[in-house]
DNA sequence: GTCTATAGTCGGATAGAC
DNA sequence: GTCTATCCGACTATAGAC
């Protein structure tokens, strides 16, 4: 249900809105604590439709990381799938494989820096603490292929196509870098005095995770400028 | 109540063995999914029990953390303290500051990976998701000390005593290194085909995580071998 | 201090009218 | 598709016996 040549039916609406209050519920108080009471509140729907539209709670949440991960892949996909497909051979400090590793990360961390990302995030976490059924779609779907490209790039541009820990390792680390403006979110903000996490502050953290990723791989980054 | 001259009571030994229950409790299920009764349980006393020694769940709940930041201080705060009266004059890649943030990093991060702090770092970051007062008194007492330090650290070892937004960018970036493994535990786990993060494993981190740090800040790693 | 028992509340699910 | 009403289990807190 990706897109509706005509206008959406009073069933598909209330479906929908029920799907959006529930994103926010389950990320503000997680699975257990929302209820599927405050969720029908929120979504201005009668707590009975839950039951109706997707069965029950349980397969409500599954249903949002499912819309979760289709989001993501639609934000995300076309720059995985160019970079998969533009991997050029192992070279220690490859400019092109290197072009390719910035990308992502700028890509990535635009994405999880956004604004629309903020609830997902909130959601992500709290299954990456107590993993169900749902983290193992979006880790199929989205985190294991972004993992999964970056510590091939890594490899790559460390002379090897093989992965070895220590090419995972400096992957992982290279995520936390972008994971902890989210992750410590609150802390960040009071830590540099900013209101939010706008534009400017986008670019400036992508440019230091540029440097950064250039300084941990030896990437001589004035030769990429083109 | 640190330390006993004489046996503890009965009182005492059920207080106790409710309060280690409830941290493991509250950690895997987050305060609201815990149940009075699943810590009654796992700490085989009555459920009344809890009313009796901390009034209710919430005050149960407090007293955790207070355990927390109590037995986090007595870990990290002889360690922060000499270095904060160890820092050096501001000298681009001073070793003596060098060798103070490795240290930092380090113990930062072999207590944040050790066993004994799993439970506390889930207590935790379910706190920082929804912070409550709970978390006030942690930031506070730990993790604003931390990061200050760290900053200041950076700063110096880039030749100044006032810090810039790009030191503090820094800073939350080697954070953020630490962090990652364990906030996408679940992730980093299935990444590397690891069972748990044991000592093997933070041997390996915080080798890449020193690697990684003498990188970004062009710290000589040969010349701190003493 | 510890126990049993229970009052009072809330939540998920569903039957059945419309 | 949407609604009201309700069943029933689970929860916190507490009264009161020992």
């Amino acid at each position: 249900m990706i897109g509706h040549a005509t206008a959406p039916s009073r069933g598909e609406v209330t479906r929908e809105s029920i799907l959006a209050a529930a994103m926010e519920v389950f990320a503000r108080d997680g699975f257990r604590a929302a209820s599927t009471r405050a969720i029908a509140r929120a979504a201005n729907a009668n707590q009975a439709l839950i039951g109706y539209h997707f069965g029950n709670k349980q397969r409500l949440y599954l249903t949002v990381f499912e819309h979760i991960a289709d989001r993501v892949e639609t934000l995300l996909g076309p720059t995985l799938a160019r970079i998969e497909s533009e991997l050029a051979p192992p070279v220690d400090g490859d400019p092109a494989n290197a072009r390719l590793l910035l990308d992502l990360v700028s890509g990535f961390a635009a994405m999880l820096l956004s604004d629309e990302t903020s609830t997902w995030a909130r959601l992500i976490l709290n299954e990456q603490q107590r993993p169900s059924e749902a983290f193992d779609v979006l880790y199929q779907r989205v985190i294991g292929r972004v993992a999964r490209l970056l510590t091939q790039l890594v490899a790559r541009l460390r002379g090897r196509t093989d992965v070895t820990e220590e090419d995972r390792l400096i992957a992982i680390t290279i995520i936390g870098q972008v994971l902890v403006f989210r992750v410590a979110h609150a802390a960040v903000l009071r830590q540099f005095g900013w209101n939010d996490i706008g534009p400017r502050q986008v670019g400036a953290i992508i440019e230091r995770l540029q440097a950064n990723i250039a300084a941990i791989l030896a990437i001589d980054i004035e030769q990429l400028a083109s």
